[in-house]
DNA sequence: ATTATAATGGACAGTGTGTTGGATTACAAC
DNA sequence: GTTGTAATCCAACACACTGTCCATTATAAT
């Protein structure tokens, strides 16, 4: 897909200083996270930083990125029939994705992370939200794309805090009714 | 309501920095803003600063809490009738006051706050949201009560940032049709 | 093996941090 | 008004972090 080859060295270097990000911030807020103790962390020296990145935000922001771009290709790699609408199937894979990377899931999406990644998640999910009824004027519709996409979002980060209770098929089955029926769609729930 | 007398200059000195912080987070992430940078623009003393907060985050954190208390206050001052369940006439007053204070929750809601928002607004939904169908599991209704929050913040967001171009009546409209219907609640909306 | 380049380590000036002590000033209570 | 209290200001402090150098070393690509 990508025709760039990267140097061995970098992608160490930034493997760990990815690595170390989620770790810390797992611990303290990323407004009080250091360059200096994100290098400590990492056994990466100060300089190397600098020559990948701003600051700890913009690490950040760039980990958020790839793993949008991962779960990007993945809903592409799926069928149109899978896709629109929105189907519990594709919704319970994508639970599952999140499932099995709990623990970077619950540090980005937790309270010492920052709020960019809702937007993020917004960009993408536009791919799977075209099927809402365009009867509704833009702005509406836009109205109507947030809403469910940032309430999908703080659910499954809910989900995810709180122990992953419920099954990833069960989560997708209770988002589609909110999505389309909202509370009242619920009543005739499993 | 409150006993406390709070001295004129105390006071005094709250107000300007939580004015100069706002208007700091207009122009740039609320990471970026040095405790210099904010008493320099709201004209006060560093160690006076140290006096009431521990860093600009905390400052947000106050300047967010007094808000929701006012609204919180606004809430409780409404007849239970108009409270439970939500009414659109409740909901359109608050977007009123939303309205008659742009300036301040674009500055707050807007991409340099944090997202902490969201969570203490969630708290004052309890208060509105203790409607729902109490036929779920807690876990459930946590789900529930989450996504409409989140959506219904994110939402109201996206209308203060773009302008207001719809009335807080429509608004409130849309809104308790896609909290209780959902996408399909909508098809037959004005 | 050679070449290119990434990472390291050390250093630098500049800036922000959080705290202190004392002088000054404004407030509230009487 | 007078007085005691307390908030603000001001200067200074040691310390940490920042962002950027450059010379050196290590390692990947060919």
């Amino acid at each position: 897909m990508k025709g760039e080859k990267v140097d061995q060295r970098v992608k160490l270097t930034q493997v760990l200083l990815k690595n170390a990000l989620v770790q810390l911030i797992k611990e303290q807020h990323i407004s009080k996270i250091s360059v200096r103790a994100l290098c400590d962390a990492a056994g990466i020296n100060r300089s190397t930083f600098y020559n990948h990145y701003a600051d700890p935000y913009d690490l950040l922001m760039k980990i958020k990125q790839e793993i949008i771009g991962d779960i990007g290709r993945y809903i592409n790699s799926q069928s149109i029939n899978a896709k629109l609408p929105l189907s519990a199937q594709l919704l319970t894979r994508i639970l599952e994705y999140f499932q099995d990377n709990v623990e970077l899931f619950r540090s980005l999406l937790g309270e010492n992370s920052d709020s960019s990644f809702q937007k993020d998640i917004m960009e993408l999910a536009q791919v799977i939200s075209e099927h809402v009824n365009p009867g509704f004027d833009p702005r509406t519709l836009n109205y109507i794309k947030t809403f469910g996409v940032t309430g999908s979002i703080s659910v499954i980060q809910c989900w995810l805090q709180e122990g992953m209770a419920d099954s990833p098929a069960r989560m997708a089955e209770l988002l589609i009714q909110l999505l389309y029926g909202g509370q009242n769609g619920l009543r005739n729930m499993s």
